[in-house]
DNA sequence: CAATTTTGTTAGATAGTTCTAACTTTTTAC
DNA sequence: GTAAAAAGTTAGAACTATCTAACAAAATTG
């Protein structure tokens, strides 16, 4: 059985995977925020559990089971997200850091029994896919707002970045999943854009945020 | 910040403690199932963080501070449980494993919304006290049903012992926590007790049983 | 009270997760 | 295509939580 750190490790080399698998030593060092040698005892340690494959100078990737074994810590973090709020009353911005450990408890029932509670939900309330038991994810694409032309008609889905920061941004410009945007303009200049909500005047929106908030076109 | 392990040790400590509030090594490796030495160890270290009292070949005393702690990780349990219970359907007999993990959970308001949500229960399922935000608790004394008379009628308030095999066998007689109970006999031989619940047969409980009850004398 | 048993301690080892310092290999830049 | 930079590895150490073996102190018992 994966250990706390496992996991946290294995998470993180299954978000970071390249459309090859493959992530660099260097890189989930830093995203794990541990030295390299750190990393590379891990990465020997996970290959060990037959988790990942790991050769000599070469960025490592995940095996099947390795994939599974992180899909099912994801599913137990964005299950308890979501149960969080929508169970619980907490805002979208304070749950990270609360399902960033309650994702290592090991008691199945638990998570089934949130998971029935809310019905089965399929996204996270960042809008991200929730795994299957058996670590299947869902993949679905959205367009950022970025590549979207003036005149369309958009729906807020899901987000690319889900920081504190970003979503208390998020908030004080009441814009939450499932918020319909009209675009208005875009400045060709810095790449901002001018959007209207439905009941709402219009805001300005830096290319920063638009890279970060993913859509669905509507019209 | 108490690690997991700590914090495990300072609740047994804490539950172990005799009037004098000292606990033996050998009990302690014994509860904790671990070896002596180990126990050793670790009262070194707890004793470093200020949780307790050490002095070579006797018994140990939790400070104050050390209650404190141990109290607050007891909050945490016994909220846990009242919530699997009460908000998420487990049965009284499923509930104190998952417990046991989420008691080491590091974020506030998760247990403080547990205690909203559920209107700041006093109990957890067994009847146990939930210690207060300041590690206070409230000290009840019940007689156990053992200690009772023939003709008493007397509520199910507590129990001394919250082992799955004994709420398992409590669940097969419908015997829950608020149930009245009516002493009809007891048999001198070995303290049986013949007893009658409110639209129930009469039952016989063994004196281990009734050793295990805790109860309310209502009449 | 002396012998035995029980309880507790020390020493030394292991496994997991982390570090820094030093070194090597690979990649990038001129 | 060499030199410098970046990426990766190894060695050696620390800290936590655990163990067993050996020893010492305290408690029990005849
Ligand atoms: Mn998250
Ligand atoms: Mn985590
Ligand atoms: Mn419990
Ligand atoms: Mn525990």
């Amino acid at each position: 059985m994966a250990s706390q750190t496992e996991e946290n490790y294995l998470k993180s080399l299954f978000n970071m995977a390249n459309e090859a698998g493959e992530v660099n030593i260097s890189e989930l060092a830093q995203q794990m925020q541990v030295s390299m040698p750190t990393v590379n005892s891990m990465v020997k340690t996970l290959q060990k559990n037959g988790w990942l494959i790991y050769e000599k100078y070469k960025p490592v990737i995940l095996t099947s089971e390795g994939k599974k074994e992180a899909a099912l810590v994801i599913r137990k973090h964005r299950l308890t997200e979501m149960f969080l709020v929508n169970k619980m009353g907490f805002g979208w911005e304070e749950v990270h850091e609360i399902a960033e450990q309650i994702e290592h408890i090991h008691a199945p029932k638990f998570f089934e029994r949130m998971d029935e509670m809310m019905g089965h939900p399929t996204v996270d309330p960042h809008g991200s896919p929730i795994p299957d038991k058996l670590g299947r994810i869902q993949e679905v694409n959205y367009s950022t707002l970025s590549q979207c032309k003036t005149g369309q008609l958009v729906v807020l889905a899901a987000l690319t970045n889900s920081s504190t920061e970003f979503l208390e941004f998020l908030n004080s410009r009441e814009l939450n999943l499932g918020k319909e945007l009209k675009i208005l303009s875009k400045e060709s200049y810095d790449q901002s854009m001018v959007v209207s909500f439905k009941d709402h005047a219009s805001e300005t929106l830096s290319e920063k945020v638009c890279d970060r908030l993913l859509v669905r076109v509507v019209g």
